[in-house]
DNA sequence: ACACTGCTAGAGTAATTACTCTAAAAGGAT
DNA sequence: ATCCTTTTAGAGTAATTACTCTAGCAGTGT
């Protein structure tokens, strides 16, 4: 493991635990039993060891496409997927907006890489209806539960700490089963038939 | 306006711009040409000052159980005013989870005031069923309509604010909106009718 | 006038932070 | 072995921050 990913790892411990502000540069270093001096030649600063990270987890979760689920089941796996990387990066979601106004440059690739997601969510959910799993009796459906989506990917967990639930690793599906219940009035029969089979 | 209402209008204000690291106790008595001990005379710390500006948003919000909104209509006026409150003190929800990961004291009230807050949204919507305007097909239902509501009400800004859309006062109908459109599956001819008559 | 209380200014400070700088060690390549 | 580059330690520092302390001022009651 590269000094380099020794630190990203450590910070990523440190955020998660407690939030990105208490820990300092310092207190990464101090972490790795390592000189502050050696951490920031190889990290300009915290907010590029964000950046990183943000890659990091980016490349966890992003598909191409031609890749897109393209059933229920498909979905369900995919979203779970998703849950389980979201959850080890966490800090990240929990502070979001805080991040995003630190950091200019986090902030549009964010909002770049937002939108594209969106965009994708869009085109999965096209190809169900294609696909005859979703049925659409009114305008605006698809973007409703596009939102629903997006909304529910990036402040679920923070949702369930502002009840002061546990947010742990044995929750990770509660996201995906709230995201399906606000599709579940478009299921087709046959898309209803899908899922009753994931047992969701 | 006595001198704590002022320093509370320059921090909200300033809060509202930036990010609350950013606006310093220092900062915030500068911008009223006020000395910083002056300012501490009145308030211990910056986290005395942004509970003080959570406990005005919620004397602004909250309603008695007696007084819960029992049409669509009535609900849609008082999402309407939420929307409003919670943009005059939108720092907050931008900043939620970072500020109670600062604050023990202000995480423990704004977990209570959350689940309460959830119970009655939950207790609106059962009058809506029993009223008609609503129908249950299955189970779970109210529970996933009070949870989208609240997700929505916390973090309907900052999810717009994630993908570059400009959050400001004349958008405040878009967390309403959504709302609407989880809700729409579910209801009966006469909610339909109520909330066609709004136009929305 | 006097005393008392509350309000305000502003200097001061201890602690923290986010880095920079220098020099030395380690690790190749030839 | 020598030279060069990369990596590391650790001391040092400028800036910021959050707050304390002291003393003076203002308003009020008697």
């Amino acid at each position: 493991m590269s000094t380099k990913d020794k630190i990203l790892a450590a910070a990523l411990k440190l955020f998660n635990e407690g939030n990105t502000q208490a820990a300092t540069t310092n207190h990464i270093a101090a972490a790795l039993g390592m000189s502050p001096g050696n951490l920031h030649y190889h990290f300009k600063n915290r907010e590029a060891i964000i950046l990183k990270l943000y890659e990091q987890m980016k490349a966890q979760t992003e598909l191409p496409e031609a890749q897109l689920p393209q059933t229920p089941a498909a979905v369900h796996e995919h979203m779970l997927h998703l849950a389980k990387v979201y959850w080890a990066y966490r800090f990240f979601h929990r502070e979001l907006l805080f991040l995003l106004s630190r950091d200019p440059e986090l902030k549009a690739l964010y909002i770049r890489d937002n939108r594209a997601h969106r965009g994708r969510i869009l085109e999965a959910l096209r190809r169900l209806e294609r696909n005859g799993y979703l049925n659409v009796p009114y305008d605006n459906v698809l973007e409703h539960l596009a939102d629903t989506t997006l909304l529910a990917t990036q402040f679920w967990n923070p949702f369930l700490e502002t009840l002061g639930e546990s947010v742990d690793a044995s929750r990770i599906g509660g996201m995906f089963t709230h995201i399906q219940g606000a599709m579940r009035p478009y299921l087709t029969a046959k898309g209803l038939a899908k899922l009753s089979r994931i047992g969701a």
